[in-house]
DNA sequence: GCCAAAGCTGTTACGTTATAACATTTAGCA
DNA sequence: TGCTAAATGTTATAACGTAACAGCTTTGGC
């Protein structure tokens, strides 16, 4: 059983950093924390879920602490929201452009995202054929991970 | 600019009601109700919003009363949700199964939903290949529609 | 018809998710 | 320094959804 090695998290909080300055934005102490427990988690974390972390560093955090820093890490890229699950996940390749294709597992709710362009290609051809410009797609699919399939017991919730 | 038909409406909670007895399920006054104002919205409609208008006719209704309606009829295969959107929109052809691929106008808020078997195979096939067995798809993309991208000023919100 | 079981509905209360609005502080810069 | 824009603090409330329990209605066996 693999866990997230603090270097690790390091590196990918310097990248962020780094991704933020290349746009002319900052990657702030509130919103570097969020991020940090997005990273950390082994799934998705709820916006509240966040909040009570992030309590326990400054009491006095609420709603909108949270709720801003999510907004402008899926504004830049770095987490994706998982609206089938009033859920936030970091990003696994922000650096690059992509098509998140989610795979979420409904047992142990790990989140793997990948990334296929003949899918999202695909998906965009049905759309122009009815005449409708795709602007953002995030596909989500619920199922269960290989772990789980296998009659894993370690993830269950 | 079109409108709905009562006619095509009365069939359409027609088909319904056999759909549900075929599955020894029952379309209830409730149940109809939600469904023809999801049949008649011109796109999505809140459960809030479903809510108000119940009320018009029952001003006893609360938000039970429309989630219970909305479950079965999700259950059912007769309306999905639009988790992106936290609204419901009623099939378009429940009695096929078909994997819906949700095309979200975000001017007009009209909904167009598709089946693709091939994408969904590809879908599939893509979550196959990283151990993952899907369980249920629900595409849903955000957008421009035909009308509202050709410069269409009569849908906007 | 009577009864019991199951399903549906009424009703109250509450939990969860998210944002509006305005005050204050901080950061960057002339 | 003093101006401005961005970020944060704070309070309150809006929007979305469900638990729990009581009562009613339908159904099927007797
Ligand atoms: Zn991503
Ligand atoms: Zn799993
Ligand atoms: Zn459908
Ligand atoms: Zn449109």
């Amino acid at each position: 059983m693999k866990h997230a090695h603090t270097h690790d998290l390091e590196h990918d909080l310097l990248a962020a950093a780094q991704w933020c300055a290349k746009r002319g934005e900052k990657l702030t102490d509130q919103r570097r924390e969020v991020l940090a427990l997005l990273l950390s988690a082994q799934g998705s974390m709820k916006a509240y879920d966040l909040l009570a972390e992030i309590q326990k560093q400054r009491p006095t955090a609420a709603p909108p602490t949270v709720y801003r820093a999510l907004d402008f890490l899926v504004t830049a890229g770095l987490a994706h929201k998982l609206e089938s699950k009033n859920a936030f996940v970091a990003c696994c390749d922000f650096e690059h452009p992509h098509h998140g294709l989610m795979l979420i597992c409904d047992r142990c709710h790990k989140v793997t995202e990948l990334s296929d362009e003949r899918l999202a290609a695909r998906l965009a051809e049905d759309a122009a054929s009815h005449g409708f410009s795709v602007a953002a797609q995030d596909i989500e699919v619920r199922g269960l991970c290989r772990n789980c399939r296998d009659g894993d017991t370690e993830g269950a919730a």
